[in-house]
RNA sequence: GCCGAUGUAGCUCAGAGGUAGAGCACUUCCUUGGUAAGGAAGAGGUCAGGGGUUCAAUUCCCCUCAUCGGCUCCA
């Protein structure tokens, strides 16, 4: 008698063993026909494969990220075979399932795969799908399998084999397909009903660049046809909102092959909504007792030496700037801290001045190899909203805290509501890569931790992920789309205190040393905005447009009368143009639409005779006809109620 | 940096070994209009750059550069 319990807490109880899909099909048809794996003891098992104790079990469907992760790791399986079938002799080495999807990192040799072939290749997975060909478990020594692998002549798999423990080998076949693999799979093939070869991609053989570099084969597969469509779909609304096109559509940004590759250029309209992001952050940071500070964009290379940045990152920089005669040696600026440590080295320092928060929207350069670069979101050159607190050790949670309340209200006021807190620590397993004393370490770990759960933050911890000189929360935005972008961060530092010798004069009249945290609650403004765009598909909330309203006259009759209200429009700091081209009323409002402009005012003649403006929203419609006033109080209202000030 | 794809008008793209095409945008003219594209004409190009094959190359080949998709990296 085996007792089967299910995530409810109800238990089943079975003669012998049985398999998860007999309990599947014991609870209902529909669930037996929709199940796809299941979670034995919270482990992921085949459904077919034997329970043979006690358990609990919770049966895994498309709806369930395991049960998602088990068809695209079959629908790897499943192209593995189908490009076996086409290319004899291929050697395979990985292919996981992804957070969308799947690959197989292939080794084809001499043949050259392109995207042209993969229509051929989707085709014989929908083939070899529809035979409904059963995964088989095989449990196999360590002997056998090297012998078949020798025999395939397949390195990576040996190579792979090398890790595994003799005993804990699994093989697992469908068709004519078998491949070294832990599992767990879906019963058969026929789950797989729609498939789609998204890209090719080279991908080092282990991540490692040394090594051999392999084809990589992104593919996505689902249970029904419709949800292929739908997925397709979605990727089209998302290239749709790419900040790179909607930037060149919207004029905010441009990059000039003259100028050089990841160096954004920042177009009149993207320049003011750059400037409005940066006023909103500099009066809430006046308000929280930041000191606004600037510093130059280079420096003697020294400086980096002292903070530490140049032996970790010297060689992968900008290389540095000579003076023609004094061999003086400066690098381009990578980081603020070192010029704000020094800037706190200035004057002595109290315990009663501690914290002292320098804050400048410095801009930086880092080298990024070209390859890399991508839109705004990664770039050359960028601007950050950085700071720099300087705290007493008993500061740092309190400090820590007022930072988090700063990023809420950044991301409340435009919009983000979906984020996560992402609070890295040391890597257990390593951590002799980390600068700094454990005690620190484990201090600021323990900070961080309290200061997120005090907060209520959605948070989830990483370890490995910390900085090399201290643990750090990073804000991860959600996109309409579900893409996650990592914006805001706060880092905690107790090395470069250490480095540049920073201290303070304590009540006990001894010195001490202060501790410190960076902070950037945009991050970078370019990858901000970048976001921003992507968030907001180019609607931007209405405080920070730099087009409110475009006013379109009905004929060019009435452009003095559109001039007139813009003037009256002035008065209320409200900012918008008039579409004076010879143009008809349609057109004029469809590229006010096209251009996201948020209000639209309609002056005709009714209009012009009572003073009056038409209004229209974009993507809503006519809201009907005010007077230049309410018109304005309708705008102000819109932005007093998204742009709640921070205190 | 590595692998692959791409590069034609300001933008989106078509084209083919024999002097370069469309739509939108732009300029001028006609039209003066009522809530998502009025009409006509015009201007706009070293077909990314360089080399080669050919009687002839934007087209085929090679190199370089840039962009895109990944890999790796990200203070």
């Amino acid at each position: 008698m085996i007792k089967i319990t299910l995530p409810d807490g109800s238990v089943r109880e079975f003669d012998g063993a049985v398999t998860s899909m007999d309990v599947a099909t014991s609870i209902s048809e529909g669930l037996a026909r929709n199940v796809l794996a299941a979670k034995v003891n919270g482990e992921i098992w085949d459904l077919m494969r034997p329970i043979n104790e006690d358990s609990t079990l919770s049966l895994l469907t498309w709806n369930d990220d395991g049960g998602k992760s088990t068809m695209w790791h079959s629908s790897a399986h499943l192209m593995a075979e189908a490009l076996e079938f086409y290319y004899p002799g291929i050697k395979l080495a990985i292919g996981p399932p992804i957070e969308n999807g799947f690959y197989y990192d292939i080794d084809f040799g001499d043949y050259e795969f392109t995207e042209k072939d993969l229509k051929k290749v989707e085709d014989k997975m929908l083939d070899l799908a529809r035979q409904k060909n059963d995964f088989i478990r095989q449990e196999i020594s360590k002997a056998d399998a090297i012998k078949y692998f020798t025999e395939k002549d397949d390195q990576y798999k040996l190579e792979l084999l090398e890790d595994l423990e003799d005993g804990n080998i699994t093989f697992y076949t469908q068709g004519n397909f078998t491949d070294l693999c832990r599992g767990p799979h879906i019963p058969n093939t026929g789950y797989i009903k729609a498939v789609k070869l998204m890209s090719i991609a080279g991908a080092y053989w282990r991540g490692d660049e040394k090594r051999q570099q392999l084809t990589r084969v992104y593919g996505i597969t689902f249970p029904k046809a419709k949800e292929l469509t739908e997925y397709l779909e979605m990727l089209e609304e998302a290239k749709k909102r790419d900040h790179r096109k909607l930037g060149k559509e919207l004029g905010l940004f441009t990059f000039s092959q003259k100028v050089g590759m990841g160096l954004p250029l920042w177009l009149p309209k993207g320049t003011a909504v750059r400037d409005r992001l940066i006023d909103f952050m500099k009066e809430a940071q006046v308000k929280t007792g930041y000191l606004p500070v600037a510093t130059p964009h280079i420096a003697l290379k020294d400086l980096y030496v002292c903070s530490g940045h140049y032996e970790k990152y010297g060689e992968d920089s900008f290389q540095s700037i000579k003076t023609p005669h004094e061999g003086e040696e400066f690098l381009l600026k990578p980081m603020n801290c070192p010029h704000h440590c020094e800037i706190f080295k200035a004057e002595p320092k109290s315990y009663k001045d501690l914290p002292v928060r320098f804050a400048e929207f410095g801009t930086v350069y880092r080298y990024e190899q070209s390859g890399e670069l991508h839109g705004l979101t990664r770039v050359r050159g960028f601007t950050q909203d950085d700071a720099h607190i300087f705290c007493r050790p008993d500061q740092v949670e309190e400090e820590f805290k007022k930072v988090i309340d700063l990023v809420l209200y950044v991301f409340n006021a435009l919009d983000f509501e979906n984020f996560t807190a992402q609070v890295s620590l040391r890597d257990p397993y390593n951590k002799s890569k980390y600068i700094g004393s454990e005690e620190n370490w484990e201090k600021a770990e323990a900070a961080i931790i309290k200061a997120t759960s005090e907060k209520g933050l959605p948070t989830v911890v990483e370890y490995g992920e910390a900085a090399f000189y201290g643990p750090k929360l990073d804000f991860m935005v959600k996109d309409a789309l579900g893409r996650s972008w990592q914006l805001g961060t706060i880092q905690v530092d107790y090395n470069l205190p250490e480095r540049f010798e920073l201290e303070y004069t304590g009540s006990d009249n001894q010195k001490h040393r202060p501790v410190m945290i960076h902070r950037a609650p945009f991050g970078s403004l370019e990858r901000f905005i970048a976001v921003l765009i992507e968030h907001t598909s180019g609607k931007f909330p209405l405080w920070l447009n730099p087009e409110q309203f475009a006013i379109l006259p009905i004929s060019e009759k009435y452009n003095d009368y559109a001039a007139e209200v813009l003037n009256l429009l002035k008065n209320y700091d409200i900012r918008g143009l008039i579409d004076e081209r010879n143009e008809k009323i349609g057109k004029k409002i469809r590229d006010a639409e096209l251009n996201k402009i948020p209000y639209m005012l309609i002056v005709g003649e009714s209009e012009a005779n009572e003073k009056k403006v038409a209004v229209r929203r974009q993507g809503e419609g006519d809201l009907g006809v005010f007077s230049v006033a309410e018109f304005a109080e309708i705008v102000n209202k819109e932005i007093e109620e998204k742009l709640i000030k921070f205190n």
